[in-house]
DNA sequence: GCAAGGTC
C-alpha cells in the first residue's frame, strides 16, 4: 500500500505542535528546519482511509504583503495622485524569507495539503499565500475544490484533542472571497495612506522651517485614532464650569461628625441655596432633627469576565500605567515562555473544554501562589465564569499556563503583568462582590437630608490584590450610627460651593475602548495605532498617562475638519470594512469594491490637494513660514535670486520667488561665490558634513536627488558632490570633474592597508577648495596644514605633471622667503620637506606600493 | 521614509 504524504500548515508555531499532539495521540518526532521558529512534526497517521505519513508545521503570519512597483517608489519622481492608480505587487514579508523556501521544501512530494490557519479571514488570506508558495513543489496538481481536491482547509472552534480531530474529519475548502477580502482591505489601505502621506509630509515641509517632523502621516486607523483624542479635547476647550452649591449638615453624635447632603442635589442658583441656608440657621433653636427613614440595599458587583487582548491592554494600562504597546510585548515574551496562553484573542468565555483545574494546579505548585489557591479553594471556588462573555474558538481567554515565583521573571513589568492575569483569571472564577448601602433619611424643618454607609458585605473578586483598591470606597468597619425616629440635637449647616469639572484627557484606557467600539485597528494592531500617533508627535503622553494631543495633531485634526471631514472621522473606516465584507460573503466582486473604494478616496485627495491651502493659515499661526526666516545665501538657478539658508534639523535653501523649497544634507554651508551648476544654472554651494571635509554641491541637485541617497553609508572622495552621487543631470559640467584638486594616493591610506591587508582602496589627497594650504585625505585622518607664517600659497600645476617616481601631481609652492613659485612632488622633492619641517607619511611605503601596483 | 494586517 502507497503511504500518502499530507503536510499540514498552522498559522503559528504554537498551533502547530497542538495539532501535531491531538491528531498523533502525543506519539510526534520533532525536527529543526529552515527557520528556527517553524519547526517540523511528523507522525504517521491515516487520511481519508489511507496510511499516511503526516507532516505539521507552520508560518508565521502573513507570507507576504502588498507594495508598490519599484518605479513607485521615488517620492520625488512620482506624483502622489499617481498612487491611486500604480502597480502594486506581492512581495515577501520581512520576516518571511526563510518561510517561503522552507514551505516549498517541506511540500516536495506530498499528496495533500492541509491549512489550519486561525478561522478568519486574514487566516483565509494566509492560506492562499501558503497555496501560492506550494504549488509547484506537490506531487499531486493543487485542487482547491470539489471532488477530486488535494488542498484542504480545516475549520477549529476550538483547541482541544476533540475538536481538532472533528476538524480533520470533516474537512472544507478555502473561501476564496474571505481571502481576497483581505487584499482588498490591504490595497485599498496602502494606495490611500502612502499617496496622503507623501503628499502632505513634503507640502508641509517643503513650507514651514520649524515642523521638524521626518513625516506627517495619513492612515485610515492612525488618523482616526487622532481623531479621538483631538475631540475629547474639544469637549474640554468647549466646556464652560458652572458653579453650583451643596448644602451640607455635619451632625455629631458619639465623637463622630457624619456629613449629610440636601436631597435638593446640586442647586444651581446662590439664591435659592442661600435661602435654604438661611431659613435652616434661623429656625435652628430648638428643631431637631429627625431620622425618618433608614433604607437598606444591596448591590452586586459581578466578577470579571475572562481575560481578552483587549481588555488586557486597558486594565495594564489603568493599573499598572504600562502603555499597551508595552503591555501587547511583555504579554508576547511571557507567551513565548509558556508562562500564560496566547494573548491576541477576543474570547472573554472559557471554552467548555477548558480545563481550569489543571491551571490551579500550575499555579499551586509555586510558593508564591499555593497560599492563594488554597485560600480560593477552601471557599468553594472556583464558581463557573460569569455569564456572558464570548467564545471565539480560534484562542480561550488569556490566562496564566504555568505559575511563576514572585520575582523569578525578566523585570518587574513581567512581574506586574504578569500577577494581573493570574489575578484576573482567579477573579473571574470568584465569587461576585456584594456591597450594602444603608441610607438615612433626616427631616430638619421641611428640608430632607440623607447620609450613607457602604458595606462590602462580601469582598468576593475585590480580594485578589489587583483589584483590593476599589475595597478602599467602602468603609468596612463602620457601625450603624442611627435609628428610627432618632433625633438630631448637635448639628450645623454650611453651604459648599464648587464647580462642575470638564472631563479629562483621554487615558490610554479610553481610547482602547473607542477603538474597538468603533472598530479602528484589531486587538493586535490597536497598540500598533496608538504608538505611531505618539511616535509621529501628534499626541504627547502625560504624567498621568492621558493623551494629550500636541500643536501639530491639533492642525492637522482642525485641518481636515475644514477641508474634509470624513478623513478623520471612524465612520469611514467602518463603511470601508462594510463593503470588503460584502466582497467576503461573495455579494460583491473584489475589483469592484477596490476601483469604487480608491475612486471615492481619489476625489477625496484632489480635493484635499486643491485645498489643502485653507491648512496653511492654520499652521502659520504655530509653525514659523521659511518666508520669514532665514539668511540670503546662493543664487537661484531660475530667477537668479538669492535663496534664504535655514538652518533647522532638516536644512533647507528656500526661494521666496520661486517658492521652492530645496532640502539640504546635515552640516554647515560655505557660498562658492559665482560657481554654478551647468545642469540647473543653482549656484554651488561647499557643504562640510560631520566628517569635516568640505564637499562641493549643487543645492538643486542634491535635493532632486537626495531621497534615493543614503550620505551616511557613502564614503567621500573629491568630485563626489557633482560626480558619484549621479546627483548632476548635466553631462557637460566641469564640477563634474573635480579631480581638479586631486594630488595623489594618501601615504597613511597606503600604510594602513599593508598593515591590515585592508581590500579597500586608499584615499586620495587633494587640496582643499576652501583653504588652499589646507591638504586632506578623503578617506582617512590625514590632514596637512601649511603654516601661514611661511607660506603664501600651495597649488596645483594646470598641466596634469606627474612625479616619475610616486605618480603623484607635482604642486607649486610660493614662500614668504622665495616670492617665486616652485614646483615639486608633495613626496618625493626636499622643496616641501623645508616648509613642512618634517618628512611626508610613509613615503616609502607610498613608493612600494605604487610599484608593487604598476608591475 | 509612506498603510494595516498577521507573527516572531
Amino acid at each position: 500500500m502507497i503511504m500518502l504524504q499530507v503536510l499540514i500548515v498552522a498559522e503559528k508555531p504554537s498551533i502547530a505542535e497542538t495539532v501535531a499532539n491531538a491528531l498523533s495521540q502525543g506519539s510526534y518526532c520533532t525536527r529543526a528546519a529552515r527557520t528556527s521558529a517553524c519547526r517540523v512534526h511528523e507522525f504517521q497517521s491515516y487520511f481519508r482511509g489511507q496510511k499516511a505519513n503526516i507532516k505539521v508545521t507552520s508560518v508565521l503570519g502573513h507570507v507576504y504583503g502588498f507594495d508598490f512597483t519599484k518605479e513607485y517608489n521615488d517620492w520625488n519622481s512620482v506624483d502622489a495622485e499617481e498612487l491611486f492608480f500604480a502597480g502594486i505587487r506581492k512581495v515577501v514579508a520581512d520576516s518571511s524569507s526563510k518561510v517561503v523556501k522552507h514551505l516549498t521544501k517541506e511540500a516536495t512530494g506530498i499528496d495533500y495539503l492541509v491549512l489550519w490557519l486561525d478561522c478568519d479571514r486574514e487566516g483565509e488570506n494566509i492560506a492562499c499565500e501558503v497555496i501560492s508558495c506550494v504549488k509547484d513543489s506537490m506531487r499531486s496538481v493543487p485542487v482547491i475544490s470539489g471532488n477530486r481536491a488535494t488542498v484542504f482547509r480545516a475549520k477549529f472552534s476550538a483547541l482541544t484533542t476533540r475538536d481538532i480531530c472533528r476538524a480533520m474529519n470533516s474537512l472544507t475548502f478555502v473561501d476564496i472571497n474571505q481571502a481576497s477580502s483581505v487584499d482588498v482591505r490591504a490595497e485599498i489601505d496602502l494606495k490611500v495612506g502612502v499617496a496622503f502621506t507623501r503628499f502632505q509630509t513634503q507640502y508641509f515641509r517643503d513650507k514651514f522651517s520649524s515642523l521638524d517632523s521626518k513625516l506627517v502621516s495619513y492612515g485610515p486607523c492612525q488618523t482616526p485614532t487622532l481623531g479621538f483624542c483631538v475631540a475629547r479635547l474639544d469637549e474640554i476647550s468647549k466646556f464652560s464650569p458652572e458653579t453650583f452649591f451643596l448644602i451640607v449638615v455635619n451632625v455629631r453624635k458619639d465623637n463622630r461628625t457624619t456629613s449629610w447632603y440636601s436631597c435638593r442635589g446640586k442647586i444651581f442658583e446662590r439664591q435659592v441655596a442661600n435661602a435654604v441656608v438661611e431659613r435652616l440657621n434661623s429656625c435652628s433653636n430648638g428643631i431637631l432633627g429627625k431620622i425618618i427613614d433608614i433604607t437598606t440595599t444591596t448591590e452586586r458587583r459581578k466578577r470579571p469576565l475572562p481575560l481578552n487582548t483587549v481588555e488586557l491592554l486597558k486594565l495594564a494600562s489603568k493599573k499598572l500605567k504600562i502603555s499597551p504597546h508595552q503591555v501587547a510585548s511583555v504579554a508576547e515574551s511571557l507567551y513565548t515562555q509558556g508562562l500564560i496562553s496566547y494573548p491576541r484573542t477576543e474570547s472573554s468565555k472559557y471554552p467548555p473544554s477548558f480545563d481550569i483545574e489543571a491551571v490551579l494546579s500550575e499555579l499551586e505548585r509555586t510558593s508564591t501562589w499555593f497560599p492563594i489557591v488554597k485560600n480560593f479553594r477552601e471557599r468553594n471556588y472556583p464558581n463557573k465564569s460569569r455569564q456572558g462573555g464570548v467564545d471565539k474558538g480560534d484562542h480561550p481567554p488569556i490566562t496564566p499556563v504555568r505559575g511563576a515565583e514572585r520575582g523569578s521573571l525578566r523585570n518587574a513589568e513581567h512581574e506586574r503583568v504578569y500577577e494581573l492575569i493570574v489575578n484576573c483569571f482567579l477573579a473571574s472564577l470568584s465569587e461576585d462582590a456584594v456591597v450594602t448601602n444603608q441610607q438615612y433619611c433626616m427631616l430638619i424643618g421641611r428640608e430632607k437630608f440623607f447620609f450613607c454607609q457602604r458595606k462590602l458585605t462580601v469582598p468576593g473578586w475585590l480580594e485578589f490584590s489587583s483589584f483590593t483598591h476599589y475595597m478602599e470606597s467602602f468603609n468596612m468597619n463602620s457601625q450603624i450610627l442611627f435609628e428610627q425616629n432618632d433625633l438630631i440635637e448637635d448639628f450645623t449647616v454650611s453651604l459648599e460651593e464648587m464647580q462642575t469639572e470638564p472631563p479629562k484627557y483621554l487615558s490610554e484606557s479610553d481610547l482602547v475602548g473607542l477603538m474597538e467600539k468603533h472598530g479602528i485597528g484589531t486587538d493586535a494592531s490597536i497598540p500598533t495605532h496608538i504608538n505611531n500617533i505618539i511616535m509621529r508627535d501628534y499626541v504627547r503622553l502625560s504624567s498621568e498617562r492621558r493623551l494629550i494631543p500636541t500643536q501639530l495633531g491639533i492642525l492637522l485634526y482642525r485641518g481636515y475638519q475644514k477641508i474634509d471631514p470624513q478623513l478623520v472621522s471612524p465612520v469611514v473606516r467602518s463603511h470601508i470594512e462594510q463593503e470588503i465584507s460584502q466582497v467576503a460573503s461573495g455579494q460583491v466582486d473584489a475589483i469592484s469594491v477596490v476601483e469604487h473604494c480608491l475612486k471615492i478616496f481619489w476625489k477625496k485627495f484632489v480635493y484635499f490637494r486643491e485645498h489643502i491651502e485653507t491648512m496653511d493659515t492654520l499652521f502659520e499661526t504655530v509653525f514659523t513660514t521659511l518666508h520669514s526666516r532665514g539668511k540670503n545665501f546662493s543664487l537661484c538657478g531660475r530667477c537668479n535670486r538669492y535663496m534664504k539658508l535655514i538652518e533647522e534639523k532638516q536644512n533647507r535653501l528656500f526661494c521666496m520667488n520661486c517658492n521652492d523649497t530645496l532640502r539640504l544634507p546635515t552640516g554647515k554651508f560655505h557660498i562658492m561665490n559665482g560657481y554654478k551648476c551647468q545642469g540647473d544654472a543653482f549656484e554651488l554651494v561647499t557643504w562640510v558634513s560631520s566628517w569635516g571635509r568640505p564637499l562641493l554641491i549643487c543645492p538643486k541637485c542634491f535635493s532632486d536627488s537626495s531621497s534615493n541617497t543614503n550620505f551616511k553609508e557613502l564614503e567621500w572622495y573629491p568630485g563626489m558632490g557633482c560626480t558619484e552621487l549621479s546627483m548632476c543631470r548635466s553631462f557637460s559640467c566641469p564640477w563634474r570633474q573635480w579631480h581638479q584638486c586631486t594630488i595623489g594616493l594618501c601615504g597613511q591610506c597606503v600604510q594602513q592597508a599593508e598593515v591590515s591587508k585592508s581590500p579597500l582602496s586608499p584615499g586620495v589627497l587633494f587640496l582643499s577648495p576652501l583653504d588652499s594650504l589646507q591638504i586632506y585625505c578623503n578617506r582617512c585622518s590625514f590632514c596637512l596644514k601649511f603654516s601661514r607664517d611661511s607660506v603664501v600659497q600651495v597649488g596645483l600645476e594646470e598641466q596634469t605633471e606627474k612625479c616619475n617616481v610616486c605618480h603623484s601631481r607635482k604642486l607649486w609652492l610660493e614662500t614668504l622667503t622665495s616670492n617665486i613659485k616652485q614646483k615639486g612632488c608633495l613626496y618625493c622633492d626636499s622643496l616641501f620637506l623645508v616648509v613642512l619641517k618634517r618628512d611626508m607619511p610613509r613615503r616609502a611605503f607610498h613608493v612600494s606600493y605604487r610599484k608593487r601596483r604598476t608591475k
